[in-house]
RNA sequence: GCUGAUGUGGCGAAAUUGGUAUACGCACUGCACUCAAAAUGCAGCGGGAAACCAUGUGGGUUCGAGUCCCACCAUCAGCACCA
């Protein structure tokens, strides 16, 4: 019989939805939980790509072995649909961006039934519902209650192209990511999360969760804890100190000067005493228009300027030292100022080989006269410091010293930054909070939520206003007789995606963001999947929300997400990764019309480890549909389905039950997939298979391709859809061989195999070994024998 | 520069974690079926005549290394004047 998978992927999605086959009932307590999550997709205009279908598929599958295996399976999909294209659609055509998002949900809706995902679509969110960003809004008002959401004027990455500020990581190489627009430093008042507060416990909290170590570092890298000390230097001549922070706190009898950076306030308190006051304000003024990138890009060459009339005092010797500004010196990390020792520092080095400043070696070793030495040694010229040979021992004994002295103590700093948590962009949540003269208040819980005025013109004004700026009557409002000012940028697109795996446990509430009962049974996610890129915002900033909400007791872990894995990127069949300036798109419409949803699956699970970039291949995808082709002709000749036992199959089938069941549970569909191919190469050889067999396979198989298994489990005379049918089960002892190859070895070497009953004694195996290659051993010196039991056998001869 | 990952046939890739390297598939070759082709089925398929040689390169540990250790090379990713 020839498989039509068109009629039959048709037939079988619409019997799916016409019965809810994968509605979840979240209240059914009866059984064991699983919730298995993709993240959610950003419904752009071009619809899915290839490279969709692969964590799409791979959560499926481990959703339908769940439910086959009892388990009650919640495995939702949504949209993340807050997002620029829709905004710059709505400013081209005036349309508003929500039409545009809608259209393409259908489409992504569309193309995900067209390949048999097993979602529940009754649990469907999306960011830009008013139902949803209603809690969005309430969550931020809870962080702003509480703190963590602030007001504050701050340095930001500013794009005069888009009209809005970026994120670090929306700028990449000093360019905007989108539109590679350039990207310039400016002063603005901004909206921030203070997730450095939650810098320790993120860090700490990842001890505590099953994902990919490299991503586990990322973050890592991106929190960048560094333990040292804040130190205070007294300025000559006032009684204002500096506070720096310092790493190296065991080299400060080596701090020849201090840098600081080139805004900090402390210039201008001083600005009278300064005598150069014009020089520093002119590199402070030039060192703004660089954007972040060119400040750190020149990285060889220093630049930087004495403030004259103006010194420091080293706190341990004494000694007066000159200040500098230079905008290697960043504002927003450590204190803004810093104690330079150029002798073991290589870019204070470079800054006092320019300055002629002198260097003063305090730890032994090294060649001082070329560059600096960072390494180990003992302590020289540093008065109590000196004859001490490790650094730990240095760095405690002066923290000691200072903190006696109370001119210094223990500190640590995070690298990680506040999440800028504005945009000046229409298509966001609006920020629930009214601007008063003198003050900021959230609003109350009965004007949630705070919905997007429509407006005419959806483009920011000329001087990088924000478009809501234009809905004046939405933006001024009185309340209780005061004038107030709405807030008009919107939240970044992270906002949303923050916590929406907790609406989909109960997507439809309308008194609290998600039941607390369903959410204690439903958290955390047991697996989780989508790509790396998503390490350093995504990941780590709804990691931050939940932690939050855990310690306000709304939810019942600290981590959202028990296991993440990151699929790989399927590239194009030239190795390149897909583009439409490359042509080297394949698009899933046509690959699902020519060779069917099921062979798209299966050829995605094949190519490779899910983890891995992979390029696109287009012999591979026949190649799985062959295959497809192969399977359907075994099983759908009914008159070779039989009752009667076929002991020829048995070890394969109980052997492909394991593999595959275990492969399955550790994402390793390859390997699962190539052994249900060594399964059906050895049906094809029998007259007749085991009904038995055959059912089991198509179980198995179902996850993996379950339109054709649904075909074929059908016509064996079901008439309810497998879905739920019990996962097959094996015997252990019938996958074992009792008879076995093993090899014999010479000094390590494979020279031939003897056949030995499983588990045989060692005195048979050495007597049919001796026999197998009486040639090669006669006249030689045994000096050894290794037998590995069922492994190997080894005889060193000299 | 720092951090992390990867490197196996013509190609996509396996290898129970130290025990017969190249499973499974693609491509290719041959045979069967066919008037013929396609499709399908079956068989072969790292190199070498062989001894042997092959898992990026060079060392090491071990009875035995794709797997462990050291050094290096290449590719990819993240961070990047972070004090």
């Amino acid at each position: 019989m020839e498989y039509n998978h068109n009629e039959i992927e048709k037939k079988w999605q619409k019997y799916w939805k016409e019965n809810e086959t994968f509605k979840t009932d979240v209240w059914d307590f009866s059984k064991p939980k699983y919730y298995v999550l993709d993240m959610f997709p950003y419904p752009s205009g071009q619809g899915l790509h290839v490279g969709h279908p692969e964590g799409y598929t791979a959560t499926d599958i481990i959703a339908r072995m769940k439910r086959m295996q009892g388990y009650n399976v919640l495995h939702p999909m949504g949209w993340d649909a807050f997002g620029l294209p829709a905004e710059q659609y709505a400013i081209k055509t005036g349309n508003h961006p929500n039409g545009f998002t809608e259209r393409n949900i259908k489409t992504f809706t569309r193309q995900l039934n067209m390949l048999g995902f097993s979602y529940d679509w009754s649990k469907e969110v999306s960011t830009s519902d008013p139902k949803y960003y209603k809690w969005t809004q309430w969550i931020f008002k809870q962080l702003f209650e509480d703190g963590l959401a602030k007001y504050v004027d701050m340095p930001v990455n500013w794009c005069e192209e888009l009209g809005t500020v970026l994120s670090n990581d929306e700028i990449i190489n000093g360019k905007s990511e989108r539109g590679g627009y350039p990207v310039v430093r400016k002063n603005l008042k901004q909206w921030v999360i203070d997730i450095p507060k939650y810098a320790e416990r993120l860090l700490e909290n990842l001890d505590k969760i099953d994902w990919p170590e490299s991503t586990k570092e990322i973050q890592r890298n991106w929190i960048g804890k560094s333990v040292g000390a804040n130190v205070d230097f007294s300025i000559a001549d006032t009684d204002d100190k500096l506070t720096v922070f310092t790493t190296r706190p065991d080299t400060l009898f080596g701090a020849t000067f201090m840098v600081l950076s080139p805004e900090h306030p402390i210039i201008e308190k001083y600005a009278d005493r300064i005598t150069n006051i014009e020089d520093v304000r002119k590199y402070r003024d030039a060192a703004a228009l660089k954007s972040e990138l060119e400040r750190t890009d020149l990285a060889k060459e220093k630049t930087g300027v004495r403030i004259e009339g103006l010194e420091i005092i080293n706190p341990v010797t004494n000694s007066p030292l000159p200040i500098y500004a230079a905008d290697y010196v960043m504002m927003n990390y450590g204190t803004g100022a810093i104690m330079a020792v150029p002798a073991h520092d290589q870019r204070d080095y470079d800054f006092a080989k320019k300055f002629n400043i002198p260097i003063i070696q305090v730890i032994d070793g090294g060649d001082i006269s070329k560059e600096a030495y960072t390494g180990d040694g003992k302590m020289i010229n540093s008065g109590f410091l000196n004859g001490i040979t490790t650094k730990k021992e240095a760095i405690e004994k002066m923290i000691n010293v200072l903190e006696e002295k109370g001119i210094g103590k223990k500190s640590i700093n995070y690298r990680i930054r506040d999440w800028i948590f504005a945009r000046q962009r229409y298509w966001g949540e609006p920020v629930p909070v009214l601007h008063f003269d003198d003050h900021i208040e959230s609003l109350p819980d009965n004007e949630l939520p705070l919905v997007l005025p429509e407006l005419d013109n959806y483009s920011p004004s000329k001087k990088g206003e924000a478009p809501l700026e234009r809905a004046t009557n939405w933006v001024n409002v009185e309340k209780n007789g005061k004038k107030a000012k709405r807030e008009t940028s919107t939240m970044p697109g992270s906002a949303g995606s923050s916590w929406y795996f907790l609406r989909y446990i109960d997507p439809n509430n309308d008194k609290v963001f998600a039941d607390k009962k369903l959410l204690d049974h439903w958290m955390p996610v047991d697996l989780y999947l989508g790509g790396v890129e998503h390490a350093t915002g995504h990941l780590l900033y709804s990691r931050m929300w939940n932690n939050y909400l855990f310690d306000k007791g709304l939810v019942p872990t600290e981590e959202p997400f028990s296991k993440l894995v990151h699929q790989g990127m399927i590239l194009g069949s030239n190795g390149e990764k897909m583009s439409k300036s490359r042509g080297n798109v394949i698009n899933p419409d046509d690959i699902v019309k020519n060779y069917g949803a099921d062979s798209l699956r299966v050829y995605e699970m094949f190519m490779g480890s899910l983890e891995d970039s992979k390029p696109w291949s287009d012999t591979g995808i026949e190649g799985a549909r062959k295959f497809l082709d192969r399977f359907y002709r075994l099983f759908s000749d009914i008159s070779k389905i039989s009752d009667t036992p076929n002991f020829n199959l048995e070890k394969e089938y109980h052997k492909t039950v394991k593999k595959v069941t275990t492969d399955y549970e550790n994402l390793n569909f390859n390997t699962a997939i190539s052994q249900i191919m060594i399964f059906v190469n050895a049906a094809y050889k029998e007259k007749n298979i085991p009904r038995e067999y055959a059912e089991g396979i198509i179980k198995l198989f179902n996850p993996i391709a379950p339109h054709i298994t649904e075909e074929l489990w059908s016509m064996y005379g079901h008439t309810d859809t497998i879905t739920y049918e019990s996962w097959p089960t094996f015997d252990e002892s019938k996958t074992i061989d009792e008879e076995i190859e093993l090899p014999i070895q010479i000094n390590g070497k494979v020279k031939g195999t003897i056949v030995i009953s499983l588990d045989a004694d060692e005195q048979t195996v050495k007597d049919s070994a001796h026999k197998e290659l009486t040639n090669l051993l006669e006249g030689k010196n045994i000096i050894k024998e290794i037998y590995v039991k069922n492994k190997i056998y080894n005889i060193v001869i000299r």
